[in-house]
DNA sequence: AACGTTGCCAACCGCGGGTGG
DNA sequence: CCCACCCGCGGTTGGCAACGT
């Protein structure tokens, strides 16, 4: 016999994530590490597959996204990255730090195609659109047209590896040495030639950058709750929870901590916690 | 104010490669 | 070798908010 079903469908919940949810996911990451994501929903609790799991921390939960809109210089590697490697949002994303696939390729379908277009540029062969080209033209055709100019001149730095990476094990502090002392510009020259998977995924200046930006939207699943000014560490820190829905506490986060409940709190090798000790809006919440 | 349209994006779906029983 | 599963990927969709009429 074969193994045993990934998950029976059945009784599963689907849809936008609740922040009770999130709370149990991101609780049970931080304090088992990512491994093995169909276990993870019978042993966080929740009523999901692994899949979606996976999903939600990957592209939304995950301490280490930078989120908010792409700056000029990313859309710009994004759409020089797109010109070598096609649709593949993956690779792409994985030259631009805190970003997801997900994000990258729902940014390039709203925003950088239309602004392309308008530069008189196809998106897909990043050549000048020519003025027989027929928007109504049959898509087959269209693709015969197309000769992806697929080259990997960013992989083979990929070989090597070089520089750090942030793991479970890795202490911030030292991960953050190659990005400290260099601009945004500089930082991401340093992604480019190395590869994401070789330099720290959080620089001091990106967590900065995290706790500053005010336009940072929430979870579909939060934002109806939350306010404007919301930070991703704001919500990391579950602010936007109903912490009511653990006691009849006034203050929650105490109760949540009486109970037991934070334990993620409690381990010292992971690095992120040493990003929100670093934080000033973290400490404000007594937390630490 | 009410309704329709558009834009955005989180989440889902289905596929394929890799892996293990 | 086969089959079932895990995982990651890219494409697509559904729901909400903003905008226009």
């Amino acid at each position: 016999m074969g193994r045993q079903p990934c998950c029976d469908k059945v009784g599963l919940k689907k849809g936008p994530w609740t922040a009770e949810e999130d709370m149990k996911l991101i609780n049970f990451i931080l304090t088992n590490g990512q491994c093995c994501w169909r276990a993870v929903p019978k042993l966080a609790g929740l009523l999901r597959c692994g899949k979606s799991c996976r999903l939600r921390w990957t592209n939304y939960l995950r301490p280490d996204l930078k989120r908010g809109l792409l700056s000029d210089y990313e859309e710009k590697m994004v759409i020089d990255l797109h010109s070598q490697l096609g649709n593949r949002w993956s690779k792409i994303a994985s030259h631009l730090p805190g970003r997801t696939d997900n994000e990258i390729k729902n940014h390039w379908n709203t925003h950088i195609k239309k602004k392309l277009r308008k530069m008189g540029i196809d998106p897909l062969t990043h050549k000048p659109l020519s003025n027989v080209e027929q928007e109504d033209e049959e898509p087959v055709k269209k693709l015969q047209k197309i000769q992806m100019p697929f080259q990997e001149p960013v992989e083979k730095n990929l070989e090597e590896p070089t520089g750090y990476c942030l793991t479970k094990d890795s202490n911030i502090k030292n991960m953050s040495r190659l990005g400290e002392s260099l601009d945004d510009d500089q930082f991401m020259a340093i992604n480019l030639e190395y590869g994401v998977e070789d330099v720290p995924l959080i620089d001091s200046e990106s967590l900065e950058l995290i706790c500053s930006n005010s336009t940072m939207s929430s979870s579909t699943s939060t934002s109806s709750n939350s306010s404007n000014d919301s930070s991703f560490l704001k919500d990391l820190q579950f602010t936007d929870f109903e912490w009511s829905n653990y006691g009849n506490s006034n203050n929650g986060v105490d109760n949540i901590i009486e109970n037991n409940m934070m334990s993620l709190w409690d381990i010292d090798d992971f690095s992120s916690l040493d990003l929100l000790l670093n934080d000033e809006s973290a400490s404000t919440f007594g937390l630490f």
